[in-house]
DNA sequence: TTATATTTTTAGACGCATCTAATTATTCTC
DNA sequence: GAGAATAATTAGATGCGTCTAAAAATATAA
């Protein structure tokens, strides 16, 4: 049985090692605490068997504690969704609850929740779900950072961390599955100019295409 | 900001206030802890003014220690309802995962569920709601072994701590609603001869009818 | 490659929640 | 009302999670 602040620590490590290498700034800046306390708390997750863990090496996840942030990432985003879905939170609202429910313990409300919900495959925020068995369903997405001018895209998943950015978005009334065809990118600020289906074309700063996923629309 | 043993603690002192004394002995006996622990934790609570407390004389709540009270009983009673109506459990399956999902901290959260559930007024172990504004609907109980022969009743709330006897009731078809007629007391080891509306008069034991409120038929 | 900067770990401290053991206060009984 | 029984509190210890400050290892750069 792992604590919250152990089961937050797992998650991070697992969410860094998505993009590179989980080193103890990194985990100390996204948990906002100090990367002493991440020492500390990567030696016991190494002595529970959770993490591969040399001092000044660095770290990776064994089966155990993949298995373990895994399921702590399906019950985060299975909360979002009925958050959303049923209770009628918005999208930006939502992080900081399912913060706290993913740490509830209950081997059936999970599975029960899954199912109450109809099994979805992505939270409100575009990223997926992993099932009972661990699996997620893997798409081609890419950062909307990445595209040039003359693609048409949908938005498939956001930075569901910075609510400020939800906001902006629900602001130009775009959303999960919203088409948007890139005009042109301007290299002076990085920011880009892009066509919604319906409406005049606006402007995203080099910060928002940063944090949107998009695929080929 | 209470922690989650602060409001264990509280809601213990509530519940008891509700059938007499709080004693420091029955706080420990009734959350498995030590009466030195309670101790700590009433000097605690009486620092953050939710408690009146001096040492040898007892404890009572006081307006804002009782309003932290009812409102987790509010947020544990609601969450029973969820977990019962919507997602399937049994009546003797959801206590313990109350008793963690009361501690989720979040204003909109609770009437969000409110409103989603309908607002019921009653909780699967037929135990009040409290309102949004503190207030519950109160009804004239009373325990099943005050009852006479000749009495004609329906359950209306049972202990949901002690999962034995919600299974119990389950095998014999009984629930929250259920009508019963008192045939007979038996002196000897205080067991009951009660008929419900259909079938076979059975026995009840002192043990069970202690533990069942009813009101009249 | 040596000096400097950055990153990571260790050492030592503190508050919280809990325990056991010892002490003190209250209640009961004769 | 004195002594015994019970209840409650205090004292002292431990594990957890966090912090600051200091030390050590690693990376960068002149
Ligand atoms: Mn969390
Ligand atoms: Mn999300
Ligand atoms: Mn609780
Ligand atoms: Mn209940």
């Amino acid at each position: 049985m792992l604590t919250r602040a152990e089961e937050d620590h797992l998650k991070a490590v697992h969410r860094l090692l998505e993009d590179g290498i989980a080193s103890t700034n990194a985990i100390a800046e996204r948990l906002s605490t100090k990367t002493s306390s991440v020492t500390v708390m990567l030696q016991k997750l190494t002595e529970k068997g959770l993490l591969n863990y040399q001092p000044y090496k660095g770290v990776t996840l064994t089966r155990e504690g993949r298995e373990q942030a895994v399921a702590l990432v399906r019950k985060h985003r299975l909360w979002e969704t009925f958050l959303v879905e049923q209770l009628g939170f918005g999208w930006d609202e939502v992080h900081e609850v399912a913060e706290q429910l993913e740490h509830i313990q209950s081997p059936k409300l999970v599975d029960k929740l899954d199912d109450f919900l109809g099994n979805p495959a992505f939270d409100p925020h575009g990223d997926p779900i992993p099932g009972k068995d661990g699996k997620v369903r893997l798409r081609q997405t890419k950062r909307l950072e990445m595209c040039g001018p003359g693609e048409s895209v949908r938005i498939a998943a956001v930075s569901e961390t910075t609510d400020g950015l939800l906001r902006l978005l629900d602001s130009r009334g775009l959303r999960i599955g919203s088409y948007l065809h890139v005009q042109d990118v301007h290299v002076f600020d990085g920011s880009m100019d892009v066509k919604p289906k319906t409406g005049a074309p606006f402007n995203l700063s080099k910060t928002v295409i940063h944090h949107l996923q998009v695929e080929p629309a």
